[in-house]
Order: C-alpha cells, then sequence, then structure tokens
DNA sequence: AGTTTGACAGCAC
DNA sequence: TGTGCTGCCAAAC
C-alpha cells in the first residue's frame, strides 16, 4: 500500500491510462491533485512497489521519453510495442498519444479515443 | 528535523 | 537540436 494519500491517487490514475497512451509526469500529478509535483511523480515511480501497472506510460514533457530505471530503452521498446513512434529519446506522435488531463468528471462532448 | 535526492518542467543559450 | 540552470515536491537519508 501507498504510505501516503498523493501517492496512491498517483498509482490510481496510473492504473488508468489505456495501452497506447501515454501521460506526462506532470499531467500525472496534476491528476492527482499536486501541480507542478512532477518531479516528485517521478520520485513515486521510481519506488512504486506496486505491480502490475504501466509505468511505461508515463514520459517525460515535450515529447521525451524519460527515464526507466535502469532499463530507459525497454521503455522505449514497451512504448513503441502499443503503437507510438520512438526515435532516440523521443516519442514522435506524442501529441497524438498523449493522453488528455481530463480530472475528475469530464464535460462528456469529445469521445475519447 | 534538516539535508539530499531524483524515472521532472520550462526557459535561456 | 542539445545542454544547462532554476524552481518544485514528496521521499529517503
Amino acid at each position: 500500500m501507498p504510505a501516503t494519500a498523493f501517492t496512491r491517487r498517483v498509482l490510481a490514475v496510473l492504473a488508468r491510462i489505456p495501452p497506447g497512451r501515454v501521460l506526462t509526469y506532470g499531467d500525472l500529478a496534476r491528476l492527482a491533485g499536486r501541480p507542478g509535483a512532477a518531479r516528485a511523480a517521478g520520485n513515486i515511480m521510481r519506488t512504486a512497489s506496486v505491480p502490475g501497472l504501466p509505468y511505461h506510460r508515463v514520459v517525460a514533457a515535450g515529447g521525451r521519453v524519460g527515464g526507466y530505471g535502469s532499463a530507459p530503452r525497454l521503455k522505449a521498446d514497451l512504448l513503441a510495442a502499443e503503437g507510438l513512434r520512438i526515435r532516440g529519446r523521443r516519442i514522435l506522435n506524442f501529441k497524438e498519444r498523449r493522453l488528455k488531463a481530463t480530472a475528475g468528471t469530464p464535460p462528456a462532448s469529445k469521445s475519447l479515443n
């Protein structure tokens, strides 16, 4: 179990990221209720002990892949396997694959995906 | 309880 | 494009 509510929220949001879609650390933090806590979110990803979560779907801002413990390349591979076009440390179709950060209840206007 | 540590973000060069 | 610096925050020391 997560130590704090923030951590729990972060993991909850993480768990609902659909395959093929990504979220930035900043988005994740914002959705978890701590805007600007992107760095802290990354720390949580790093120390999270909950298995089965799509940690690789959390990327850095600007379409950068970001880190992944000692295997950042694996992260890129996993993302590529889900349809993202990757070039080095960058996600080419980032804008298409980025999950819009809808906090809480969306107005239900456009069909997501 | 104070300090250090990053799987970050954004901007200046 | 890429590199470096500053600001931020929760966790680990």
